[in-house]
DNA sequence: GCCGTTTTCGGCCCGACTGTTTTCAGTCG
């Protein structure tokens, strides 16, 4: 049971989505929505927990704790096999169909006996959706463009540095018209989600048409899904979609928070509002109008022009936006107890990174400390792979070759190069080298290069040796996830973040963003045990180094804050901890 | 189905846009 928390919430999200099918009551639906969010947010393996202590968790309550429990002694949910006996399987595939939703499904289905997207398609061929309530002849030409386009590469989410470029585009365009005032990206981009499905983009204008009309009419824009007054929506030819809203500069902090989302954490601060005798939406936060006053009467805004406001005027510390998940961080802004998140100006270094004296590596020595000493880094380490990675790695005459370049390089820059290395993982724990030669280096990443699919006791044990290797200080990209591509290797992380504790080894936040591991959820339960986190570029090109605001963002996803992360320390005090690793015994990385 | 510093019962976030309708349902976010 590697992802017991993954796995029920899917079966939540199943049990929802056929609840919605069957037109059951929507607050029992959300309800499961709920606690399908909760339950892969949770910051420990259900596994571990009993039916009271789940019960603890907000939105989970003593029926879900109950099926949490079926499925996990008997691997199944009774009322799960239930529902999916009675909502044929091609029902829920037919409201994946952009555009038509449960109700439609249910009226193809109970009227015209459709269970399937072929069977709609032809249905759609034979005409015989004509004469059904509500559906008129521009529903059904809707629904045939939205058939045609199924398989294509539309609906993909893309990789997030990715949507970055693309929204700055957007809005760079946008920020040029005369009528804008401010112009942003919003949605999971703004909460840095590891890929992102659409693009919300936020302008602040009085006269909202003109800049409308420039999205509509943009060479980027492949079609017009929505054109109206204060939203459009259009697919980009890249094949994403992006919706822009345009408010009011008075609105702009309403609308950001809006926009930014979660939609779970706007209805929990919506609620809040509602408790309080207000009423928030992307306009503002208002007094809820008396229903006896007189209709002509202005409605009276609380707050709305700065996010900074509306928080505060719901008795609210600020949410960062990476926060913004429903995982607790409500409650916690209520109580004053929000972390101070580390931020990209908090890193003092980066601990892994490549130069061309790796096989892999895109650029020389040279410029790769160049470009680390132009983003104000004090220390940079060059870690490049050691001898058992065949090809990419060097052997011991590379290295002490290597450590003289760095000397001679060392002399003419500022910034501290770290002589490093990036360590491979053994089937058994063990890594390159020997004890000696691994002593002379200044910091080592050890990470899992090879047989990925070893039972996840065997795996685990594998990185549980390497971390008590004196000379290891991080485990890289802990769990070798590549987003989109493969999953991660079958690991315990929770043990591998107790082993990191014990014995002051650190695990990697890699900012790459086709990894981002670990991850936010993975780093959550790092930061609650209290391990020691560094965030590293893993950078093989000088432009990679730029990623480390990615790294950033994944690591406030999990809450960590500049004091659980290695790299925020000035080079003392990390000059510190590697010692201390190392152990009274063992030659001092000075 | 969940939840409570007004509540253990009766609430449950709020709005834009489209299409098919003469006042609103469905979908989406």
């Amino acid at each position: 049971m590697a992802w017991t928390n993954e796995d029920v919430a899917r079966q939540f999200a199943e049990i929802a989505a056929l609840l919605t099918l069957r037109g059951e009551d929507a607050f029992r639906v959300r309800a499961y929505e709920r606690a399908a969010a909760a339950v892969g947010a949770a910051p420990r393996d259900l596994a571990g927990l009993s039916a009271d202590e789940m019960t603890a968790i907000k939105g989970i309550g003593a029926s879900t704790a109950k099926r949490i429990v079926e499925y996990l002694t008997t691997g199944r949910i009774a009322m799960l096999e239930d529902l999916r006996a009675q909502v044929p399987a091609g029902v829920l595939e037919l409201t994946r169909i952009p555009g038509l939703g449960p109700k439609t499904a249910l009226l193809l289905h109970d009227q015209l006996g459709i269970s399937t997207v072929e069977e709609l398609r032809a249905a759609l061929d034979a005409g015989s959706l004509r004469g059904l309530k509500g559906l008129g002849a521009k529903t059904e030409d809707n629904l045939r463009q939205s058939l045609g386009r199924m398989g294509a590469k539309d609906t993909d989410r893309v990789p997030v540095a990715d949507a970055v470029a693309l929204a700055d585009e957007l809005c760079d365009r946008l920020a040029r018209l005369p009528q804008v005032r401010r112009v942003t990206w919003a949605g999971s981009l703004r909460r840095m989600r590891e890929t992102i499905g659409d693009l919300d983009l936020l302008a602040a204008a009085d006269d909202p048409a003109p800049v409308m009309a420039a999205l509509r009419d943009a060479d980027l824009v492949d079609r017009i899904l929505v054109a109206g007054e204060k939203k459009t929506s259009v697919v980009l030819r890249r094949g994403i979609q992006a919706d822009l809203r345009v408010v009011e500069p008075d609105a702009w902090g309403a609308a950001l928070v809006y926009f930014t989302g979660s939609k779970a954490h706007n209805i929990r601060i919506r609620e809040r509002a509602v408790r309080k005798g207000l009423t928030l939406n992307e306009y503002g936060l208002w007094e809820v109008q008396d229903p006896d006053a007189a209709a002509e009467a202005a409605p009276v805004r609380v707050a709305g022009s700065t996010e900074a406001d509306v928080y505060a005027a719901l008795g609210l510390q600020p949410v960062p936006a990476p926060l913004r998940e429903d995982a607790g961080e409500v409650e916690a802004a209520a109580e004053g107890r929000l972390p101070a998140v580390v931020t990209l100006a908090d890193l003092r270094g980066d601990l892994h990174g490549h130069s061309d004296w790796s096989g892999d590596g895109k650029a020389s020595l040279e410029d790769m400390v160049a470009a680390a000493a132009a983003r104000g880094l004090e220390y940079w380490a060059v870690t490049d792979h050691a001898e058992d990675l065949t090809i990419n790695g060097l052997t011991r005459d590379d290295m002490r070759a290597r450590r003289r370049a760095i000397a001679e390089l060392q002399d003419r820059y500022a910034i501290r190069i770290l002589d490093g290395a990036e360590l491979n993982i053994g089937v058994g724990g063990g890594v390159d080298y020997d004890l000696d030669f691994l002593l002379d280096f200044d910091f080592c990443v050890a990470s899992v290069h090879t047989l990925f699919n070893r039972p996840r006791e065997e795996q685990t044990a594998r990185i549980l040796a390497a971390m008590e290797h004196p000379a290891v200080n991080v485990i890289g990209h802990p769990t070798g996830r590549k987003i989109g591509r493969r999953p991660g290797y079958d690991i315990d992380v929770d043990a591998v973040v107790a082993a990191a504790v014990r014995t002051g080894t650190a695990v990697e936040v890699n900012a790459s963003p086709q990894r981002l591991d670990l991850s936010g959820d993975h780093v959550r339960r790092a930061v609650d045990a209290g391990a020691l986190l560094t965030i590293s570029s893993d950078a093989h090109s000088v432009g990679d180094l730029a990623s480390l605001r990615y790294g950033v963002a994944t690591a406030q996803r999990g809450w960590a804050t500049p004091g659980g992360v290695l790299n925020c320390l000035p080079l003392d005090g990390l000059l510190e901890v590697v010692n201390a690793k190392r152990g009274p015994g063992h030659r001092r990385v000075t």
